[in-house]
DNA sequence: ATCAGCACTGTTTTTTGATACAGTAGTGCC
DNA sequence: GGCACTACTGTATCAAAAAACAGTGCTGAT
């Protein structure tokens, strides 16, 4: 059962004054704003609203008006941003810590540890950009085909992990990368498992091939 | 200057009422959580941590409690998620919300209002994917070259705007898919502008092309 | 020793705000 | 035509809530 023009509306106007205010508003606000002669008008379409489940009244509070929809499952958790990894340093090092940024870990599976900022175009095929933050889930295990975040040496670097009987390859998803084949004298790790990707577009510019 | 023990108490019990009920606390409230014997230990209580500058204080408003920005940051903003949006209805009617999710809002320019759940491959060359979050600006205007979220008639839909001289043209960014020439019969409208994406690879399944 | 500031009690006044009751007008439906 | 439903006007009442005023006792600084 979905909501009528009007009750849309006294929706929206109870979520935007919520997040102006950061209060709900009362009977008399709701009257102000679209101009009604009778606060039975505002209250008439609160109910209406309780009825149809997308707001909650608390009765005989004021302001007790509580949104149903996005009271639900929020739980933010902050993860810290891996920026430029230097070599020869843990890769959590605090001096890697770029800035920390809330995400719903719920979002992502397996269970996400910290974000890493990529730097580079060899992932660009699988959708991963230069200046992306990459979700990763600390692990030191992952299956071929999944996309790692690999040490090799000093070196920190995100490829497709591919296993060849007991060769390693970490494959590069642009045309202009070669595969990267793991010699014997190379001292490789995995430090994570790629979950997720978070991109923000810088003032409108397209990542573009 | 720093809290005291009990002002910090007080002030932990107004994050927490916000947070469980989604309302400041009324002074009485205030009052029996800590056995006071009057309002006026509330009141007091409430006037030192204004001028503290850690709340604010809403004269002659019931629950005219705020708190102050820089509590605020800590706290991710919850966008909603839009998920599959039915034709002729609104892009943010409540029935196309599928959940909530924080994101930290200054990561993202200009400030971001909602996700949109990515349906199809049309973007892909431009590192948007089928099942991804994008987030969006809600705008009506749109400069030529930016990914904007548009509806043609009641069909929503992401691509790259791209403006010759009066004619509107939508790029997609994907061989497969030819550009969409809106013709002078078709409603059209912006709806918002991309300014970042979110993904989740499901089970260490790559996006790949 | 005194004074400012904190942390309250106790009381009163005045708004603010919720909510009930009685109606009106318009729409779509069967 | 009658009924249900939406969308209001208009009035009234009472509880919830803010906020002022007048105090008390304590602590720590000058």
């Amino acid at each position: 059962m979905s909501l009528t023009r009007r009750q849309q509306a006294i929706y929206d106007f109870i979520v935007e004054h919520m997040e102006s205010t950061g209060l709900p508003p009362t009977r008399a606000q709701i009257v102000s704003h679209f101009r009604f002669a009778s606060p039975n008008a505002a209250q008439c379409h609160l109910k209406a609203l309780e009825k149809h489940g997308v707001i909650e009244l608390l009765s005989g509070t004021a302001r007790g008006i509580r949104l149903t929809t996005a009271t639900k499952g929020r739980s933010a958790m902050s993860l810290p941003v891996i920026g430029r990894v230097s070599a020869g340093r843990p890769i959590l090092a605090v001096e890697h810590h770029e800035a920390q940024m809330p995400i719903e870990p719920s979002h992502f599976s397996p269970k996400p540890h910290f974000l890493l900022r990529v730097d580079g175009e060899s992932m660009i095929d699988a959708g991963i950009c230069d200046g992306d933050l990459l979700v990763v889930h600390k692990t030191p295990e992952a299956r071929s085909g999944q996309i790692v975040v690999a040490r090799i040496d000093d070196e920190i670097t995100v490829k497709q992990l591919k296993r060849t009987g007991r060769r390693v390859e970490l494959i590069a998803h642009n045309p202009n990368y070669p595969p990267i084949r793991i010699g014997r004298d190379q001292e490789f790790a995995i430090e994570g498992l790629a979950v997720g990707v978070i991109r923000a577009f810088s003032g409108g510019q397209v990542p573009l091939r």
